[in-house]
DNA sequence: CCATGACCGTACGCTACCGTACGGTTGAAC
DNA sequence: GTTCAACCGTACGGTAGCGTACGGTCATGG
């Protein structure tokens, strides 16, 4: 794994809060909950932990801030720009290939569904996992299913999602490659839009 | 966490190698891979580090040695156990059922996919998952359907229950709840299966 | 120009864990 | 009943990381 500085050499500004929730969920997608480190994560950014304990009270703290921003920005955000796009159908189809692009990059998802043993990570994946299962199956209830049908769609889409993310970062070679990769994608959301 | 003793404080007999695999492989679903540390482990079976590094080298080899175990327990054996009925649909059902109550009780599989950091994790879990997922594209071959088709079905439906492991102890309230449980799974084999 | 608060560097003590060294125990075979 | 190998207990040194203490720096307003 390679160690990438988080911060240039000669960068010689001061860091905020924000710097180190960021790059805190950045090791946190590398390496898990245990990456987040307060002694290397200073290394990385080029600083020492009196910076860190100036801004943070502890490591908890630093974590719980990560959180709170990964629910924003991989969360709410994603939902809220993709509330512009009127056709529910295509909402869904963005939707799947967004979360599918952004778990490919990161596998910060799969990272923090095992940690759930952490109360904070709890917490925080439960509030995110609802909203979006929530959102997923408000989708197809727009496209026309009944509410049973619609959970069990949204939930089926999920899970695949989730699966699917462990996979990619586990296992690719056991998915399609390359350009195949999205026209899978389709294949699957078909699946999922089938009428008998 | 509740701490299981793992031995009888009666149980006076000696401890074998495999003792130690098998507690490994109950703490690694408990807590992930970095729960496996030899002291605590030593603990719980109510014996000492003397006892371990008379079994094993090093923590990687108990590491090693689990994860063995594991695939020969929660792939092929099942495999097997299941090539006696002959009915391919059936077959199918059985094995979702299986492999969904085994990864409720057990949170061991998401551990592993989220730690495919360490190399000896990921060699198992790319064996383990290639032959899970050669094994269901299979059976869906039986089934009729063409080789495409076999293999997008099948990847759909490893990774769902993937994701449905992730969910069952992340979120088990975003899931049908008790009963329902099982008609849901229905539900959702019935998915895989249909044609148009 | 200098004072002050925001920010950072460094040294320290503490805990958890890895692996080693070595002495002690035990049970089965003779 | 002695012996010997298998097995276990305990003490030790080493490392990584958490959190604290406190002194140093630096920019900005007066």
């Amino acid at each position: 794994m390679v160690q990438r500085r988080l911060r240039e050499p000669g960068g010689r500004q001061r860091l905020s809060a924000l710097d180190w929730a960021d790059a805190a969920l950045i090791v946190m997608g590398e390496g898990g909950l245990a990456a987040v480190a307060v002694e290397p994560l200073a290394v990385r950014l080029g600083t020492t932990k009196g910076s860190f304990y100036w801004h943070f009270a502890s490591r908890d703290a630093l974590i719980e801030a990560a959180l709170l921003r990964w629910e924003e920005t991989r969360t709410e955000a994603v939902i809220t720009e993709l509330s512009a796009e009127p056709d529910p159908e295509l909402r869904l189809r963005r939707l799947f290939v967004a979360a599918t692009e952004a778990v490919t990059e990161n596998p910060l998802e799969v990272s923090l569904l095992a940690t759930v043993g952490h109360p904070l990570v709890a917490t925080v994946v439960r509030r995110v996992t609802e909203r979006r299962l929530g959102y997923l199956t408000q989708l197809f209830s727009e496209l026309g299913f009944t509410p049973e049908e619609a959970r069990l769609r949204g939930t089926l889409g999920y899970t695949s999602f989730l699966g699917h993310g462990q996979l990619v970062h586990a296992v690719p070679e056991a998915l399609p490659p390359g350009q195949e990769r999205a026209q899978h994608l389709d294949s699957i959301i078909d699946m999922l839009l089938r009428r008998d």
